[in-house]
DNA sequence: CTGTTAGCGCCTTCAT
DNA sequence: ATGAAGGCGCTAACAG
């Protein structure tokens, strides 16, 4: 007979409760609950009764506590708008509950100190995966590394810190070189290479694609990506700041912005400008003429971040190399090819 | 000096290897990190410096099974495709985080045992909130109830549990008044009232809005609502096994698939159908006509939910009447109204 | 202002 | 096959 120290029974039910409504030491409790051990199938059954007319949850702290792991991998993103990090997060939760782990996300935007946010998050699970280096101070990086598992999400790889991503160097350039082909010349790379290690990354590729011809692309337009922006860009054409007869933008919400606001003053896209962009999400096929556009696989890349954690997790030691998954040219008409 | 139970140091640092570093016990530590107490500002130092030397991370399974709290809350969603989900999550998030609570997300989509998966949620969480009543078995929702605070955020309240949600009735009513207005007379309700709460009460209102002028709406088009449900619909009305001057769809992903075939099969849209939807999508303002919908304040939505669940948490009663909150009508052109 | 000391609920050897 | 008992790291009285 399992002795309670202290039953209170406003708090819910607790292993003890159980065992003495079942007649069995807590020992067999946990037994029957983790299916480790052997357990004779009468007393298993009185034990699964008994939780369930105390209708009992047990408290995960405490597993936690005495198994050493909390079970729960940690997301770190900036924010959760568009697709991309939707899939992102899909993809990562499905592969961690495969793996029997919780998922804890946390959102930079509009926290005061992303540090102290982190820390905090550290606080509660065995590992964690951030999205972009940008999103979190390398300071904070680094105290975390060394503590527990982290990952980094198509960011820079920093400090020996693991990385997964998507290639994005080698598409951007054929991207490029696709227009190219079509006859542009003076094709304006339009986001901010600085902004996220990505974008810096395709704007490798728009310039090696240049590179290859013998030519030498005009700046980038360095504009952050909302639509606000994308506007913004047609206008600065519209008016004749900017002059170009082919955009490459550096995700889709640029894109459609631009394309947008140029067909409503009047111009025609491709045949005045043509514009490409990045990500493949819903609207790029909506849109007439439809985007062409760069899809990733991401939410794959989510399932590997949550993979890799759970390797590391388990005493895998991180990969020297980023892992970098193949992206896909969707070649539609608004880059100047014919409708099919 | 403290004494240090067991120190291993690949585990990394406990409270008690920085009371030994610190040279104080470890509710001093313990005081310093959570604010609580008075703590001379040297020995504060001394503590902060351990804490930074050693690297410290408090272990938050320990703290929680302390204080008998989770400080998190948990979020069931049915998946997160389309900006409804990332936005319900980032209202959360955002309010959730400003409490001071973690979030632990849940998916159900893919997941073979929904119950089993939230129960296990409810191991580590102090509350929990779901969207839709359909997502989680009742059972589930019984058994938790009770034993955490549960609110229900866009279902039907059951068994006195909480609920949150947007207005859908009377919007719905409204927006099909408006078509109605601009003489349609054959609408068609795109989607299935009994697939979800929501979609239910949008119905209703459609009904309604036909009877307030003695009408009797066509019988439901119940489909899913992705977008090869809507391009299916379009078909059915290609081939005139449907019969419509107006589809009332029931999300905008509907809307967009149908309107899109419709008129790459030649249908004029709003000409020959008129189109609506539900959501205000990104893609609603770019296509062409502009997509007529109702947007609903889902960030909103979501914080209110965190709210509701810090409130419970904190000995708060439950809400006898379900929150809603009012949505708005978005009139494009898709509706047959002519462009501004 | 600071240290001592019980637990918090669960898992896990070690006996039996 | 089952029970007893120690410990996981932290918080919160209670003393001093």
């Amino acid at each position: 007979m399992a002795t309670v120290p202290s039953s209170s029974p406003s708090t819910g039910a607790t292993i003890y409760s159980v065992a003495e409504r079942a007649g069995v030491s807590i020992a067999t409790v946990s037994r029957v609950l983790q299916g480790a051990g052997t357990v004779s199938s009468k007393t298993s059954q009185k034990v699964l009764d008994a939780v369930d007319a105390l209708n009992y949850v047990p408290l995960g702290a405490a597993r936690s506590l005495a198994v050493r792991h909390h079970e729960a991998h940690g997301l770190v993103l900036p924010e959760l708008s568009g697709p991309y990090y939707s899939e992102l997060l899909i993809g990562f939760e499905s592969r961690a509950a495969e793996l029997g782990q919780s998922v804890t996300l946390m959102l930079t935007e509009g926290k005061g100190d992303i540090g102290r946010a982190v820390r905090q998050l550290a606080t509660r699970v065995d590992a964690i995966a951030v999205l972009g280096s940008a999103a979190m101070p390398p300071a904070v990086a680094r105290a975390l590394h060394g503590q527990k598992p982290v990952v980094i999400i198509a960011g820079t790889p920093q400090d020996g810190i693991e990385g997964v991503g998507a290639e994005n160097a080698a598409s951007a350039e054929r991207l490029t070189e696709h227009v190219l082909a079509h006859g542009r010349t003076r094709l304006l790379f339009v986001g901010d290479p600085a902004g996220a290690p990505d974008i810096a990354d395709r704007h490798v590729g728009f310039v090696a694609a240049h590179a290859a011809r013998g030519l030498v692309p005009a700046a980038p337009v360095r504009v952050a990506f909302r639509e606000a922006d994308g506007r913004a860009v047609a206008e600065r054409l519209l008016s004749g700041e900017l002059e170009a007869d082919a955009l490459v933008c550096a995700n889709d919400e640029l894109a459609l912005a631009a394309m947008t606001r140029l067909q409503d003053a009047g111009r025609d896209v491709p045949g005045d400008v043509a514009v490409v962009g990045w990500d493949d999400v819903m609207t790029a096929r909506y849109v007439r003429p439809g985007l062409t556009t760069v899809r990733q696989p991401v939410r794959e890349l989510g399932a590997v971040a949550a993979e890799r954690l759970h390797d590391r997790v388990a005493g895998g030691a991180p990969r020297l190399e980023p892992q970098v998954l193949a992206t896909e040219l969707v070649v539609r008409t608004s880059c100047g090819c014919p409708r099919p």
